[in-house]
RNA sequence: UGCCUCGUAGUGUAAUGGUAGCACCAGAGAUUCUGGAUCUCUUUGUCAAGGUUCGAAUCCUUGCGAGGCAGCCA
């Protein structure tokens, strides 16, 4: 499988990568190196898979690497059971395209500790951070002010000592931080002696009971950054204004070149779902999903188990491009990507999945044929499989109604459809229960109609799919559709949820499925592309739908594409 | 409020002083044993006003609008 980034041609460009090449160009940089620096606070969604492939596919494109480094410098947030599923779902997303560009992974900012700690002593040696005192309250009002504190001009040799002490734990959480010493009437806030290290007497995941002083994000990553030679910095742009503070602790260090640079790209977002780790995390804890891999959800692991493919997710991250625009992205977008993929690839077969029986009343009882069925016709190479077709059959409600509105092209009473790989059957009566409900439709075949045959060629304009009844498999289905009602769900967004975004059928599935294969994705004709879930046990089938086909019959008829 | 950044069809993105393109979406038609796919066609755009220039989406000024930051979170 290739993805366009892979394609020399189609190599994308955005002024990230413009810088990269130019640094190449000029000479200034030899080895590209890049980072994708996740929190272990959380899972990663298809926003994070954005920066995967941007970072991985710079290295991949200039023939450099990139690491992964979990930013772990905050023991009270973060777990060590992350780690292992953000590491899960980067080798996914990489694996077969950029895997080979990994540098080492996992890395850990906590790997850095010792180093960094001794940078901080510097800083503090060259007079450039200091020991304060203030409680955090305080340290707000006066970075607001532009004030500078009581603790800013303490002696070098008193910050070395106050420092070695926060770091042996004399001092309790909270009462005492280092700061930068920069400038407090800097228009730019994170200028104004931020904060580098604060006391946390928390056990950390990686460290254990080590440390009790803690690098800020700004001071650990800068400097990580640095230690192992990143080139290019690539984040989103609320840390645009950061910037002046991770040029300026380079600086201050008197670290020899090179150095890295630190470059910021709108973060993703897509409509009718919510991409923010809180928001998520309410999905979950309150139970209005089964879970952060629910096929609904726009976390890796969610879109993986939805059925969705890698090379999808990469096929998508470089059409969207890299701005600093911050756009909302069309979810249009991405389920075209996965259709145009699946459409090349997906083996089709048929399925029912709201069965309603259909007895053909001229064919012979206990007549089984075994009928020739195309694999996937944009595959010349996919070569055909038998299904089998018999007196009984069931195919999709959907496809029969009594009252047909104007232009219905589907089975209705004394009309006719051909049934896909088979005959074409005509509607001669409806069975109904005492409800009158429908329960069965007796029809008669075209014998000579069969694919192939003598009237086969006769044009009708109607075509559904259907399964044998006798030889059909069950499977549970799951259908899924978008996971918000309104685009941009915000504020009390709990209440704008889809109340259809998960429906359950028990459908009817042709003999073949029976050996379905969990890495392949299914074309059910006309309904739309699944893949086998996890739940699926032997003799038990589970599907989900990925995503339907491009429906202009539920458009014309007003119906959400999605909910047949 | 201060500071930073960004404004190109409905959406997303190209054009790096020289013909405003592409994709998605939407609409029309052709075709079809998937109302799929495929093919053809169509609608719609440089936030505004000035300025520089032979020539401005691009450079300058002002205005307007949007987003971000102002945690001892990342």
């Amino acid at each position: 499988m290739t993805t366009p980034s892979e394609n020399e041609s189609a190599a994308p460009s955005d002024f990230i990568r413009d810088a990269v090449a130019e640094d190449i160009r000029t000479g200034k940089r030899k080895q590209i190196c890049t980072r994708f620096p996740p929190e272990p606070n959380g899972y990663l969604h298809i926003g994070h898979a954005k920066a995967i492939c941007l970072n991985f596919g710079i290295a991949h494109e200039f023939g450099g690497v990139c690491n992964v480094r979990m930013d772990d410098t905050n023991p009270t947030k973060e777990e060590a059971e992350y780690v292992d599923s953000i590491m899960f779902d980067v080798h996914w997303l990489i694996d077969g395209w950029a895997n080979k560009n990994l540098g080492r992974a996992p890395g850990f900012a906590s790997d850095y500790f010792d180093q960094l700690y001794t940078y901080a002593v510097e800083l503090v040696r060259k007079g450039k951070a200091y020991v304060c005192d203030m409680t955090p309250e305080e340290t707000d009002e006066y970075r607001r002010l532009g004030k500078e504190g009581p603790f800013r001009n303490r002696s070098v040799d008193e910050n070395l000592d106050f420092l070695a002490r926060m770091k042996a734990g004399e001092f309790p959480d909270g009462a005492r931080t280092l700061r930068a010493k920069i400038d407090m009437s800097a228009p730019n806030v994170w200028l104004r002696d931020p904060v580098l290290y604060r006391i946390r007497h928390a056990e950390h995941h990686q460290t254990g009971n080590k440390w009790c002083i803690y690098p800020m994000y700004d001071f650990a990553h800068t400097l990580s950054d640095y230690i192992e030679g990143i080139t290019h910095s690539v984040c989103t742009l609320e840390f645009e204004v950061h910037r002046p503070l991770y040029e300026w602790l380079l600086e201050a260090l008197e670290l020899p070149a090179p150095r890295p640079h630190q470059y910021e790209f709108a973060r993703l977002n897509i409509n009718y779902t919510v991409m923010s780790k809180r928001k998520l995390m309410q999905l979950v804890n309150d139970g209005l999903v089964n879970g952060w891999d629910d096929p609904r959800m726009p976390t890796i692991s969610g879109i993986r188990r939805r059925g969705m493919t890698a090379s999808a997710l990469r096929v998508f991250a470089y059409n969207i491009g890299i701005t600093k625009y911050p756009s909302m992205t069309d979810v249009a977008v991405l389920e075209h990507t996965v259709r145009e993929e699946f459409n090349r690839t997906s083996p089709r077969r048929l399925a029912v999945l709201r069965p309603i029986k259909v007895v053909i009343t001229n064919y012979p009882e206990g007549q089984v044929e075994e009928l020739d069925a195309v694999n996937n016709p944009e595959d010349p190479a996919g070569g055909s499989r038998k299904i089998p077709f018999s007196r009984e059959l069931f195919i999709d409600s959907a496809d029969f109604t009594e009252t047909p509105p104007p232009k219905y092209f589907r089975l209705k009473p004394g009309s006719e459809v051909r049934l896909k790989y088979a005959y074409i059957i005509k509607c001669d009566e409806v069975v109904k229960d005492e409800n009158g409900e429908v329960i069965e439709l007796r029809c008669t075949a075209d014998l000579e109609s069969k694919s192939g045959g003598a009237t086969s060629s006769r044009k009708i304009k109607g075509t559904i799919h259907w399964v044998s009844a006798s030889q059909a498999i069950d499977a549970e289905v799951r259908l899924y559709d978008r996971l918000f009602t309104v685009a941009e769900p915000d504020g009390d967004f709990k209440t704008l949820l889809n109340p259809h975004s998960l429906e359950v059928v028990a459908a009817k599935c042709e003999p073949s499925l029976k050996d379905a294969d969990s890495n392949v994705r299914y074309q059910f004709e006309r309904l739309g592309y699944f893949a086998l879930d996890p739940d699926s046990q032997p003799g038990k089938l589970v599907f989900n739908r990925t995503i339907t086909l491009k429906d202009t019959w539920a458009k014309m008829e007003g119906r959400a594409p999605s909910r047949p």
